[in-house]
DNA sequence: GAGTGGTCTAGACCACTGT
DNA sequence: CAGTGGTCTAGACCACTCC
């Protein structure tokens, strides 16, 4: 076995039994290098595989940490129906809590919220997936909710809406108005559409650089979800489409599958 | 923007642009590094980076290779129900297929198999899961499944099943009767359980070494899937629980969550 | 300014793969 | 055996953070 692999062994084992515990900074590359005798590059490359791995992450300038514990967000599809339950209820009833708030636990007021929107149009993906003619309108929608407690994202979402069906409620083109209490089935529903189905499909890759420092997930090597979200309306239309980046070591989703019994025989 | 961020950019570009195309392989690192004017240890940070994205990967000895488009697995939980409906066929109906072939498209014959049975006793995490006591009798089933034309396993599977259930038929202590047609809930079925539910629990995280190996994703750095997926009884009961390992990069879960209609107003 | 991690270098040696 | 990637070293310099 490798020194680096047997001391990235060692450490793990040692952060794992709690010393450091989470939050705690861990000794300089250079006493770990000295401690361990070895070369600071070696140390380094012990230290990248429990990066990779999240359990400790490197601030420039400061130190390595082990990471804290963070507030994990389980992500069932009951949040859909529910979601879809409240659509009709007053404006009042909606802004108590939004679905993310379902998920984590965490109050309205703990939480940031930010959006932008931007008209685009339909690249060979998005097209196929719509149903519609590679250019087409759309509306972009980029968000992200933060937990106030914790300055890191929970989510980065891109959503694309059909231009000609957002434009019927000029509302839903101005990004001032979110968040929107009710979320976007709430939005849809304003302009006269009714979901009938929500496909999820789920990936998961490394983080890219850019994800990576949005979601706070120290450099690259952590592994996020790509969920791509698809509501399908009553007329079997396809309304909205979502691309929803959410941090692996932080997000569990959670669906259970009814089966029909057998027929008693 | 350091060096080795601008060389990874600049090699991502060239093969996303199909030079060097799927399975071709790079220059060598030395080579690469007197190409783009830096050192070797430079040019392998860069190299590393596009390993971590699953882009590349190497082979000791060999060289550097684009990685080729490998056999996607979509996985949805219809294939659940498809296997409780299968239960109850006559053997060679069974036998004709897997849930496995289900999800790729594959044929029986492209899939190699490999189980492997261990009495254990269940830990803090299990007793919780099962519902029993920490140290009951279960039965660890270990499987590999693996497509014949890639030689790189598909999943890597642990199942746990209780010991006093699983006894009541001595053919389900047995690796040997593996695989068995029909899958585990005709083994179940064999002992009078019929299952109501399964329940997916789905984390993302980078795979470890050996996982790693297995799995022939080059080193560490790509992000597995580990799905957690409970199955109960119709009496109330967990029966099952499985850990599956699945590749981050070939394989997407795809849930379809149905929305009951609003009551005509 | 002192201490930290991030980048980069130049080179040595080893382990593995192919011929 | 030659060529490849994997490991490891000893050091230089920079960027960042905190006092």
């Amino acid at each position: 076995m490798a020194k680096y692999e047997r001391i990235a062994n060692e450490l793990r084992a040692q952060i794992n039994a709690g010393q450091p515990g989470p939050g705690e900074r861990l000794s300089s590359e250079t006493e770990l290098a000295t401690r361990f005798d070895v070369s600071v590059p070696t140390m380094r490359q012990a230290l990248g595989v429990l990066k990779a791995e999240g359990l400790i992450e490197s601030r420039h300038g400061t130190g390595t940490f082990v990471r804290a514990a963070r507030q994990p967000v389980r992500r069932t599809p009951e949040r859909y129906q529910w979601e879809k339950d409240r659509v009709r209820l007053t404006d009042a009833e909606r802004a108590v809590t939004g679905a993310t708030e379902k998920d984590t636990g965490l109050e309205m007021s703990d939480l940031d919220f930010s959006a932008e929107y931007e008209p685009t149009t339909a690249d060979d993906r998005l097209a196929r997936v719509f149903g519609v003619a590679v250019g087409t309108s759309l509306l972009r929608r980029s968000y992200r909710t933060r937990s106030r407690s914790e300055s890191a994202p929970i989510s980065l979402v891109t959503s694309y809406l059909l231009h000609d069906v957002a434009k019927q409620n000029p509302m839903l083109l101005d990004s001032a108005n979110e968040p929107w209490p009710g979320g976007t089935q709430h939005q849809l529903w304003t302009v006269g559409i009714e979901l009938d189905s929500i496909r999820d499909e789920i990936a998961a890759r490394p983080a890219r650089a850019d994800e990576a420092e949005a979601l706070g997930i120290d450099t690259e090597g952590v592994a996020v979800f790509e969920l791509t979200k698809t509501s399908v309306d009553t007329t079997g239309r396809v309304v909205e489409v979502s691309y929803v980046v959410l941090p692996g070591d932080r997000t569990v989703f959670d669906y259970t599958t009814q089966l029909r019994r057998w027929e008693e025989s």
